[in-house]
This record gives C-alpha cells, sequence and structure tokens, in this order.
DNA sequence: GCACGATATTTGCAAATGCAAATATCGTGC
DNA sequence: GCACGATATTTGCATTTGCAAATATCGTGC
C-alpha cells in the first residue's frame, strides 16, 4: 500500500499554516511589518518584557534570526531592549514601545477577524476541540504544554 | 479583554508545523535529503511526473525556490526533469527516478511512525476529525479543496 | 575573590528564500 | 501562418535564515 498524503497529518498541517502565513501576510503588510514582526508582537502583547530566548520559544523563530529581527524592530521603534536592568546581565529583556503597542492593538483586531474566517462553519465547540487537539499534537512533540487553549 | 495568544489557531497551528517540521528533519537527515526534498519526494510518490507548479501547490514551496530544488535534486539523481514530451513545451514534468523512488519508500515508513508518534493518545476517531477540520481551515482560506482526507 | 563551566545573546558566513524580470512556448485572431 | 497576450519555468538579486563560533555575563568551588 502507497503513502495516502492528503491524509497525512504533517501535510495537512503544514499546507495550512503556510496558507495562513501567506494571507495573513498580505493582510498586515499594510500596517508596515511582516509576519515574523507580527508574531514577535503578539507575543510580547501576550507578556511584555519577554527575554529573547523565551521569544524564540513562543514564535518558532531560531534565536539569531530573532535578535537581528529585534533589531530591526528596534530601529523601527516597535522594541526596545532593556539589558538586565537589575537581575541577570546576560539576559536581554525585550519590550514593546508606546508605537509598538499601539501597532500591535492596532493588528489585534484583524488576527480577530483572520482567525473567524479560518474557522467559519466551525461550532464553537468544534474550534475549541480543533484547539485542544493541536495543543495535544504539539505536547507529543516534546513542545511544553504552556496552558490549556480554547 | 486583551488577546490570548495561547488560543490563537494561526498560533497553535504554527507551532505544531514548527515543531513536526524540525522534529521529522532531524530523522529524515540520515537519508541525506533535506525536508523540502522530502515534500517533493513525498508528492511525487502520491502521484508521479507532476509539473512544477503542481509541486508548489502541493508542498507550499515558492515556484523559484522549487525550480532550483528540483535542479539540485536532479543532480543528487532524486528526480528526472522532462520537457514537454509531446504536450505542453512550457511544461516540465518531473519525476522520480529509481533512486529517487527507493528513497521515498525508505522514508516512508518513518513518516508513518512520526505521524503515529505526533497522534499518541488519540483515538482513530479523534484523529480523522482533527485532519478533517484541518481541510476545513484549509478549505476556507481560499485553499484548493483537494480531495478527502481519513 | 579567582578560575572554570554554564547560560544568553550576538555575529560570521554560506545557503535558502521570494519577488520581479527575463525567457520560452502556447493559442488565438485575423 | 504571424503578431500578441497568456501561461510555465528559470534567473537576477537582495533579504532572510540557521548553524556554529565568538562574546559577555553568571555561579560555584576552592
Amino acid at each position: 500500500m502507497s503513502f495516502d498524503l492528503t491524509a497525512y497529518l504533517p501535510y495537512l498541517i503544514n499546507r495550512t499554516g503556510a496558507e495562513l502565513a501567506a494571507a495573513f501576510s498580505r493582510e498586515i503588510a499594510p500596517h508596515g511589518v511582516t509576519l515574523q514582526m507580527w508574531r514577535v508582537l503578539a507575543a510580547l502583547h501576550h507578556r511584555d518584557g519577554l527575554r529573547i530566548s523565551d521569544l524564540a520559544g513562543l514564535t518558532s523563530i531560531d534565536i539569531s534570526t530573532l535578535s537581528r529581527l529585534i533589531g530591526k524592530m528596534e530601529k523601527r521603534g516597535l522594541v526596545a531592549r532593556r539589558r538586565g536592568p537589575e537581575a541577570d546581565g546576560r539576559v536581554v529583556a525585550v519590550a514593546l514601545t508606546p508605537v509598538g503597542r499601539a501597532t500591535a492593538r492596532a493588528i489585534v483586531p484583524v488576527a480577530r477577524r483572520y482567525e473567524t474566517a479560518a474557522l467559519a462553519g466551525f461550532t464553537a465547540d468544534e474550534a475549541a476541540a480543533l484547539k485542544r487537539m493541536l495543543v495535544r499534537v504539539y505536547a507529543n512533540l516534546g513542545g511544553e504544554a504552556l496552558d490549556s487553549a480554547a
């Protein structure tokens, strides 16, 4: 027996994520930020002052890439690096600037609308079930189970 | 009210896909192919002789990137380009070589095992439901509904 | 309080990526 | 049967990416 690509979970997740990413990139382009920048903004909006390595975990962006991305975002005035203010001097805490916060706030409704469109035709229960299952798959892969979803 | 990242579908899909990709990349490295190459092999194993643009749709890889990737895979003897053999001369059909087919066949069991691990703790019904929902989300985003999953 | 392994971030560098322009071929109208 | 717009792929080029090495700081043992 062969291998049915169209029922292969990694394939289904990859194409859905890719489509989601491509379409959402277009949506936020007018706001002057890239998808990766939005991911950083969203993570910091969720919890400000994160360290670079925390951001890497939360955004799935490689640490070195992130280090450079933060540099660009700093230049654009979206975030600020704070070096070990009082604590560990190795750590860089990244915080939203007022502009960064405003940008994040402006995009959040777009993100919500976008999620709603992606889940068109889903009941609330179905959407919650989907999210819970994605959390379970992530946990199965060794990813840290952060918290409950939905 | 804020924005709960941990219940945001694009976030959940992105991190799951990223984790899936990273871990699977490591698994297939011994076979001498990259993740993107595996995606091409899997697509051709599913249906051989696809055109570059079909492969782009199936793998979510940009056409220009794919053109160069096919070049590399050709050099490694995994696939062969066939230019409009009798039909449309603009089209390039990509076909697996015996080596490419053998490589795909060698990786398929790894892929199956990997999917099983990702779905650990899922009943067959749950796994099928997850897949169906991912197909629905993809369709909502305007992606072509290829066929039924699971 | 100094040497040494551990942890956090940055940087060097080659490879991968993606947009846009270039190229090649097709199909149709006339 | 030739010119022209449409389609498929490749190529140019600048940016992004990620691994590995370099750098900076911490913590601990002694």
